[in-house]
DNA sequence: AATGAATGAGAATTCATTCAT
DNA sequence: TATGAATGAATTCTCATTCAT
């Protein structure tokens, strides 16, 4: 990605330019559209052909970069999981106080959920699929996000300071946030259709709000008997 | 119907003596089947073609009992609450004390979600697509689980003798608690793949005492702010 | 049919007795039904299903009596030309002033065309298939109108008396008064779309009209040089 | 496709050499194979199969340039207007004496009915549906026949030279020419076994000149009454 | 005798993928 | 390099026809 990055910032011209010409430019514009594509549809319900007009290259094109349909679902999840990490660059709640932090973690994590929805969808695919793709992605650990080492530090100074319990595992407290984020978010219709719940802006506000609260008393210090009133 | 129904039950000889001419059996098994290929391949990976031979049932047949694919996976769809509301009058959590009802719900939420796959599957498809079909079912709302209304007896009772807060909606309470069940088991396979979590029999049992420990925490009065677990 | 005409009339039975159990009245209910249903969508087009439907019997019942879709077709083409012969038994001609014969014959064919809109079609659908039923039909012969006995006849006494052409040959007589009327009626819809001719009661009126005088210029004595003003 | 065609007929081998990679031609192919099979099997006896084997094409193909079945019919259907057109185009009848121009107008209409069957074939095809196809056709005017103009002309130099009569409507005077000619040949198999009437090649050509006649006949100036051919 | 249940054999249409230029 | 042309292999859906009660 560092180089496709490389590729386009450094050759100078806009993206007015002529489309012609410039590999690394219409596989970037595939992958896009296949991400598009297959996070809408799902993988059977991609089309190649939808992929090839969006990213306005030919069919035979879009092969011969990426081989098969296979390969450019591989190359799409791997791009959600890309952007998905680079997205996650931009939160710092390392510096924050570790009560600030949680709330920004949640925060950050439902409006990362909900302003990119074809990481769940793609997520929901993959995992209708049985994993199969992932799986065979070798480098499916690299992919772990740095999210992990910074919740793990403000756990650490949380702990340090006795604001928090110690002992948390930094990747299960990451399962619990994205669970209370996630399913709202990814089951929003049958929410709607069966509870009558509305996912609605307002409604995540006061979620975000809410998980914060249960995320603090999740990780407060003392056991349960003696939780009540802890806090002065 | 009646005798058929005999007849089958009581011959002991398993499904294997050719079911004739039974249109109500025809039916059911055609329901069990598209429920199991639809949860399997999703909506357009799943096969007319497989959810006929599972069946042990012409082409024809299935489509003059369900009109189309389409009605075919609304029909399953529903099934799947259906069943899934049978599986929940199995609880009974009325009866017991608060908190180990609490208990009792998390452990029971998770073993319905891992033990009936197909219900997760088909959650997936079918928001994946938009809840198309379940706007579409006129009686949802009937779909909606008596467990609600259980929830709200034991958080009720709970605050009445004072272990719990008052004005938790029910509703959302239940979102939270299915929130975490349904997460590690939907996202089985991407969990193992990027965080190396692996989510086997060991990983839900200590899963449901933490979930257990982190709802009661949640649900203890007293506390760290105003927030009250109540809706907008 | 006198059978069958006295099967019903005989049995005194109105006709809101039960349905069942009166094979004569189901054929015949079978018969309707097919003539309307070939005649509306063609021999392929056709739907046995929507046959037995209209008939208010089942497929195997309509199988039992015609046989197969082919046997049925035949019977309907049969029955459409019985019915066509029964109504031109209507028509009395003999008894007419010559002149004014023509112009009933004109009349009539042209009314019979367009009130029982399914001759038209069942002759069209069958020509289409090359005559590959009627050929088959051993009474095709019978089945021969009576009203070419009566156009002789009136060829006859109109060129005896002086106002017809001798020599017409009724049966070619006939081909062109059918043409004359066939064509319109049975070219509408394009008609319609390519010359704008709309084939409505008064175009029919004045059709008829028209067409009347043609064939009496046709019939009348004398060569073309010499019919100019021949009559007084 | 310019090159192509000059290969193509270049070439003097027939067709047996593989055709390929020309769109234009490959779409000609499959327009004359349809309008073959539509008019010999009607719309819903026409097999896409089978026209695409006709055309030498695959089914995707077929399906690239005409979306579908109706899509097909549609083309098919505009194709055989186009072809009669044509074909009308040979029709030199406005240099003639006008009597001259009426036999020639007719055994024209005859031939071209007879050595283009698939033009009636279509017309019976598209009235048995009802003008669906055709009324949906932006431009069936401009497929109306430029002989109208032609037929126009004769009869009025025939007017003139008072040889017809005036105030003869073109088009319902080709209604009537149409009208004779189309019947038995249309209706030729039905004719053969009901009536025993065979449209051959004597028969033909002996209705051709009694057609005429008839023609003219009607069209003589003088007459029977006061109707004058002019429409209501 | 009458019919609900059932199906084999197609038919239209789609789609990932490759060819030939 | 790039792509319009082309297709094999499904896949959904239909329909005449028969079975078994």
């Amino acid at each position: 990605m560092t180089a496709r990055d490389h590729d386009t910032a450094a050759e100078g011209t806009p993206s007015v330019a002529p489309i012609r010409r410039d590999a690394a430019a219409s596989k970037r514009r595939i992958l896009a559209a296949a991400l598009k594509e297959f996070s809408d549809k799902g993988r059977e319900g991609a089309r190649i052909e939808a992929i090839a007009q969006r990213a306005q290259v030919s069919k035979p094109m879009l092969y011969s970069y990426f081989g098969d349909k296979e390969g450019l679902y591989e190359a799409a999840l791997r791009e959600a999981y890309v952007q998905i990490r680079e997205g996650e660059g931009e939160l710092q709640i390392a510096s924050a106080d570790p009560v600030v932090a949680v709330g920004d973690l949640v925060r950050f994590t439902l409006h990362h959920f909900v302003s990119k929805p074809w990481f769940i969808r793609m997520l929901n695919t993959e995992n209708l699929d049985g994993g199969r793709t992932i799986r065979a992605m070798a480098d499916a650990a690299e992919i772990q996000s740095r999210l992990i080492a910074q919740i793990g530090d403000v756990l650490e100074r949380g702990a340090k300071s006795g604001v928090f319990r110690a002992g948390i595992d930094p990747v299960e407290f990451y399962i619990i946030v994205a669970s209370l984020c996630y399913f709202p978010v990814s089951n929003k219709h049958t929410l709607r259709a069966v509870f009558d719940v509305p996912i609605d802006a307002d409604w995540l506000e006061w979620k975000a709000e809410d998980t914060a609260e249960l995320l603090l008393r999740y990780l407060a210090p003392g056991g349960l008997g003696e939780n009540k009133g802890d806090r002065p």
